[in-house]
RNA sequence: GCCGGAGUGGCGGAAUCGGCAGACGCGACGGAUUCAAAAUCCGUUUCCCGCAAGGGAGUGUGGGUUCGAGUCCCACCUCCGGUACCA
């Protein structure tokens, strides 16, 4: 810092810390920091860096600006990161700490399509608002590194990105993604074998040109799928499985509809055991990992065909319970299932036209309102069961879903309780093949209530070829999967919930796809040095709300159709001329959140996405072990935070209501970049953290029904208790917390709390108000609570009269002490996420020294631990202290030493109990041993008095604690 | 239904490893200051009995372990969040 530090702020109008003062403080102590470059962070190749400090890359989420402005909710995460940067920087790390903006996707397009005005002025105004709100908190964000998902600099790398998981295929062997160019040498020269669907190997030498392009691109991490996919008419696009939630819309609770359609998807399903696996290597909440994982819904069993009756084909079922294939009565395919369409087109029985038709039109919405009861229908065929022979219905029903296994189900009535409510329904036999425990006989099934769905041991299960009887359910599995592998019947199998990501969005407000279409179809890439392909400006891009997908893309004619040249495609892999139709969809919102972590580290680059260099500084650091096999997880027993690492983002704080979409999809991503080496670590988010939300109060009436906060009133009665009270009808009514809602009008505005506060204040209050993690009601009277402990520490500095310092030239013994507890203590809980308890131990210095005074040395000590959580006043104080030590800002000021032997007092008061209960203090030098403190509490006069003429049996003494007498 | 989290004064919350329950803040009450008020400062504030000294009860409910439980174990109740026919 070689510009000279301003002077104080001149007070004009009185010198008390008050909202006008802390607002006057608070602009222009923002104003020098951003002029003197006070949070810039240098990285490696930048002049002056030193790379000798410990690195913290602390990150937020960042936020989707929407018009309304910030919400109290983002300031809360936002100021727990900024607190932790300041301290760590304080404490000699270099901190990364950025911010930016995620601005592409459906929020922005449909406010632009209401407010009529383009997405792109209505989104940069949105961040230039959001911007300007989030300086006023004086957040240390190196805003150097700022940008936006919808920068054409940015969304070129999200659209190469893309192109590398086009270009990688997924080696099974191997369990990662390598170059489409090594697939295709390895199958020229026969050193990788492909398959189809059934298992059987595919004959590459004997494919032509286009058959040799299917399988390719059929591989591709990035390919174009014809699937079922999720269409919602409303809002005129596709959404992933993660958007859609009870068969609606994540975003505004729309229908959602099942539609085959061809998109482009992500083969996410191929790294489902890895994305599953390293959530043990992350120090994340259980909670959130336990979200994920059964998002990804691992399940081991094993895949089985039933043959068809008068038929050549099979039907092929996954089950985690194949032990009970003896007791397998009838299938039930979903609707969607082939089978059923030719069934249909077959001209089978009508009633299952009709049930099809039915079910196919139902949305999902509907499908589980009527979950109770199960319907279905018989398609009239038949299969046979391979273990016992026996000719068996195949009905459909809308309880088998289409999109998991194979969409058909063995059903095991006696064993599974939906399989068991459907027989009773449709009158199906039901045979027990399991019992609980061994050499049990079965019991008659006419009498069962409930299927008998556990663990035990198999009966009446036995064949030609095999016998399960009297095994264990785990023996049995062992036993009949060998069977059916030995039989070719079946195998054993790993299934998962996770499906492959739809990746295409019939929007105009996403990132377009690099890639073009020739007359033929086929697709081909754009290269690398053609990006960014830029979203072209329309004037009209209103989605079209109708039953077919139709991009508003292709509205762009000019821009849609023309040639490989002009697309950017390498010549090379198609002449420069050549007709070719570029791809009109683009890609859904969350494509650009999946790797803004990596750009913030080096956010200029033109030739990389991210320098290596500055990459492994910020991402890998000195930690050892970005590796997926080696160290002690989180919470097992030698886990070492500060060694066991996996590497990334040392503190990611945000919403748990990113739990599986943002996070998965991110992992996801950053695994594509490492196994093609563009990254140092496996995982991009080393520590998760959730802040918890912030909600506010309103009002019940007696019948449930709701009251906005200002049309009730709290009273107060004789006794101190308070009432609240509907202020029309003078009707009780009871508080309670609901979220923050227009309609209940009890929305915080930032801005205002800001203005009759200040920011410093706000920041207080928001920490103050209980653990971060948890979920806390804002409640305004409380504000002024920490508002007046700013209040009580500028008086103890200030002479509010004239505004000088006014301070002790000695130091009095009992502050010092409370001084060196507070530096101890703030130290500490910051490092615990505890801001709550670390304010209190401020207060309460605060409150020591007050009508005692500081010298001008504790002033500055204390100061310096305010400063990352009221950095304006804090700076200021420094400022009127002339800058200790020469240091030009607080904000580069180092963090305060403590003598540990000043925590202590030289004479502590211990309780005494009889029998558990406290009878009596005495008071001990610090550090008296047991027999000092047992005889103490012995010679006690009032404890004499309590245990009288009973006898002390045992006397437990816990060293500076505690004394307790056990007597009788 | 299943998974995760939480129940502590009038309110938000504290108690980090089983060791003084209620830190800190709000509100309320009392006092000082003031012509008065605001602001500020000092004090009281879990509940019950008592003039007091003191005693009793107490961390959602019921049991248990322990010299000692808000904290550990078992059963249950309520609330919040997630998820939902995944074979």
């Amino acid at each position: 810092m070689t510009t000279p530090a301003d002077s104080t702020t001149e007070t004009s109008s009185g010198h008390r810390y008050d909202a006008a003062l802390a607002n006057r403080i608070e602009c222009h102590w923002q104003s020098a920091w951003e002029r003197d470059e006070v949070d810039r962070t240098l990285g490696p190749g930048d002049p002056g860096f030193d790379h000798t400090r410990p690195k913290f890359y602390c990150l937020d989420m960042f936020p989707y600006p929407s018009g309304a402005g910030l919400h109290v909710g983002h300031p809360e995460g936002y100021t727990a990161t900024d607190i932790i940067s300041r301290h760590r920087r304080m404490s000699g790390y270099n901190v990364l700490h950025p911010m930016g903006f995620d601005a592409f996707g459906l929020p922005a397009e449909q406010y632009a399509v209401q407010t009529g005005v383009h997405p792109r002025e209505t989104t940069v105004s949105a961040i230039d608002n959001f911007r300007r709100q989030l300086k006023r908190f004086g957040f240390s964000y190196d805003w150097s590194r700022e940008f936006a998902t919808i920068d054409p600099d940015y969304y070129r790398w999200t659209q190469w990105i893309w192109l590398k998981a086009y270009d990688s295929w997924f080696d099974s062997g191997l369990q990662k993604a390598r170059p489409i160019a090594e697939l295709v040498e390895g199958l020229d020269s026969g050193s990788i074998d492909i398959e189809d669907e059934d298992g059987d190997r595919i004959d590459w030498s004997s494919l032509d040109a286009a058959g040799r392009r299917r399988e390719i691109d059929g591989r591709r991490l990035a390919y174009l799928g014809e699937q079922t996919v999720n269409w919602c008419p409303r809002l005129g696009t596709v959404l992933a499985n993660e958007e859609v939630i009870d068969g609606r819309s994540e975003r505004g609770g729309h229908p959602v509809v099942r539609k085959p359609l061809r998109q482009w998807m992500f083969r996410i399903t191929d790294y489902a055991q890895r994305l599953l696996d390293d959530l043990q290597l992350i120090d994340w909440p259980e909670s959130t990992r336990t979200q994920q994982r059964e998002w990804i819904g691992r399940s081991e069993g094993a895949s089985i065909r039933f043959p068809i009756v008068d038929s050549d084909e099979s039907l092929e079922v996954f089950t985690t319970r194949p032990d009970t294939i003896f007791g397998a009565t009838y299938m039930v395919v979903a609707p969607e299932h082939p089978l059923v369409d030719a069934v249909v087109a077959g001209g089978g029985d009508p009633a299952l036209a009709t049930y099809v038709a039915e079910a196919r039109n139902r949305a999902d919405v509907d499908r589980m309102a009527d979950s109770r009861e199960k319907t279905g229908v018989p398609t009239g065929r038949f299969a046979i069961n391979p273990a016992t022979g026996e000719r068996i219905p195949i009905w459909t029903a809308d309880y088998v879903l289409a999109g998991y296994g194979t969409g058909a189900i063995m059903a095991v009535p006696a064993h599974d309780q939906r399989d068991f409510e459907f027989a009773r329904r449709f009158d199906l036999p039901v045979r027990q093949v399991v019992v609980e425990t061994r050499h049990e006989a079965g019991t008659p099934v006419a009498d069962w209530t409930e299927a008998v769905v556990g663990s035990g041991f198999a009966i009446d299960s036995a064949n030609e070829g095999v016998s399960l009887d009297g095994l264990s359910t785990e023996e049995a599995k062992t036993t009949i999967v060998a069977w059916l592998e030995s039989s070719r019947i079946g195998r054993g199998k790993v299934n998962f919930k996770l499906r492959d990501w739809l990746f295409s969005r019939q929007r105009y407000w996403g990132e377009p796809f690099p890639i073009v279409f020739d007359e033929e179809g086929n697709h081909h890439p754009v290269s690398e040095k053609a990006l960014p392909v830029v979203l072209p400006d329309l004037e009209d891009y209103e989605p079209v709300e109708s039953e077919e997908p139709t991009p508003p893309l292709g509205k762009a004619v000019e821009w849609v159709f023309t040639t490989a040249g002009e697309a950017g495609v390498d010549p090379e892999v198609l002449p420069a001329d050549t007709p070719v139709r570029r791809e009109i969809n683009t890609m859904p919102g969350w494509a650009g959140s999946c790797w803004y972590h990596l750009r913030y580290i080096d956010p200029t680059n033109e030739e990389r996405l991210v320098s290596r260099e500055a990459e492994r500084y910020w991402m890998l650091s000195d930690r050892k072990s970005a590796k997926s096999d080696g160290p002690p997880t989180p919470g097992e027993e030698g886990f070492d935070p500060e060694r066991h690492h996996v590497g990334g983002v040392d503190l990611y704080v945000g919403g748990s209501e990113h739990a599986v979409l943002h996070l998965l999809y991110a992992r996801f991503w950053h695994k594509i970049l490492f196994d093609r080496g563009e990254v140092s670590t496996p995982e991009p988010v080393g520590k998760l953290f959730h802040q918890g939300m912030i909600t506010s109060f309103a009002y019940r009436r007696g019948d449930g029904s709701l009251v906005p906060i200002d049309e009730v009133e709290t009273v107060t009665d004789e006794s101190g208790d308070e009432r609240n009270v509907e202020i029309a009808t003078g009707e009780t009514v009871e508080r309670i917390v609901a979220k923050m809602s227009k309609s209940l009008r009890n929305v915080i505005n930032p801005d205002d709390v800001i203005a009759d506060y200040g920011a410093d204040t706000f920041r207080l209050y928001e920490m103050a108000m209980g653990p971060l993690e948890a979920s806390k009601p804002w409640n305004t009277r409380d504000i002024v609570g920490v508002h007046r402990f700013l209040q009580r520490y500028w008086r103890i500095a200030i002479d509010e009269e004239d505004g000088s310092l006014s301070l002790r030239e000695e130091p009095d013994e009992a502050v010092e002490r409370e001084l060196h507890r507070a530096v101890a203590k703030v130290g500490d809980d910051i490092d615990r996420l505890a801001f709550n308890t670390a304010i209190a131990a401020m207060i309460e210095f605060v409150n020591a020294a007050t009508g005692v005074g500081v010298t001008a040395d504790q002033l500055d000590r204390f100061n310096r631990i305010l400063a990352p959580f009221a950095p304006h006043v804090a700076e200021e104080i420094h400022h009127r202290l002339g800058c200790p030590g020469g240091v030009p800002y607080v904000t580069l000021a180092a963090w305060p030493s403590h003598d540990p032997a000043m925590l202590e007092d030289d004479t502590i008061e211990v309780p005494v109990q009889v029998l558990g209960k406290v009878r009596s203090r005495i008071t001990v030098p610090a550090g008296s041993d047991n027999s000092t403190l047992e005889a103490a509490a012995l010679e006690d006069p009032r404890i004499i008095e309590v245990v009288g003429d009973r006898t002390v049996r045992k006397v437990i003494v816990v060293p500076g604690k505690l004394v307790n007498l056990v007597v009788g």
